[in-house]
DNA sequence: CTGGATCCTTTAAGATACTG
DNA sequence: CAGTATCTTAAAGGATCCAG
């Protein structure tokens, strides 16, 4: 049941978690949102070196996707709050599991140079 | 435990796991090797649309940072076969939950649209 | 068969000034 | 404060032809 050598695999579902994690400052930004809701200019503080623009446009695109929450207060000036849905905090685990997984296999590259 | 707010979270180990599954091929093209090993023009066939040049540069990479090898053979014509490394293995779980995510995700998004 | 080299297009990202 | 708009640059990817 390993051997399905000439089948289509479906690659749809593992390239979507490429559209949530993927680009320079998606992951960034999600680290940032685990810690809690924040608004538009605490990230802008906290994710050093984006762009307003560039911030937007990925808040955007989470929002879209479902991960984050965004929510608006009508004070004046006006603030706004980002936040992980319950389905972006399902992300977490994966996350973990895979800096984890990055963490090993430095390690193993790092014994293997020493090996020499 | 669970409050270093103004910590600088170390992302780099995030960003790593990117680099191996990021672009648009890295993902089809281990896919494929997980059946096993490959000869370069398998892959050309199997990883439908990928131009030679971008697949000697995405096996380049994996080969780069140790996931896959890279195995000549003196025929002629010359044959090479890709495999996946012991450390390129230990990828297969995350990858595996990276999709049980995504699927599990899909079908969320998908009963809230239900609800409606 | 396994690539290298070249040229071209498309997409991602950066800089910066501006508005409700 | 929370974004837009515009312009520019850098990186990713595609097409095609060629060589050992």
């Amino acid at each position: 049941m390993e051997n399905f050598e000439n089948c289509v695999v479906d690659l749809s579902d593992l390239q979507f978690i490429l559209r949530v994690l993927g680009g320079k400052w998606k992951l960034h930004i999600l680290t940032k949102l685990y810690f809690g809701k924040k608004r538009f200019k605490e990230l802008e503080r906290e994710v050093m070196g984006i762009s307003p623009k560039m911030l937007i446009k990925e808040l955007k695109d989470l929002e879209t996707i479902g991960i984050i929450n965004r929510q608006t207060f009508n004070t004046v000036p006006i603030t706004v709050e980002y936040s992980l849905t319950k389905e972006g905090l399902t992300l977490k685990p994966i996350l973990d599991q895979m800096k984890e997984w990055a963490i090993m296999f430095k390690k193993k590259a790092g014994e293997k140079q020493d090996n020499r």
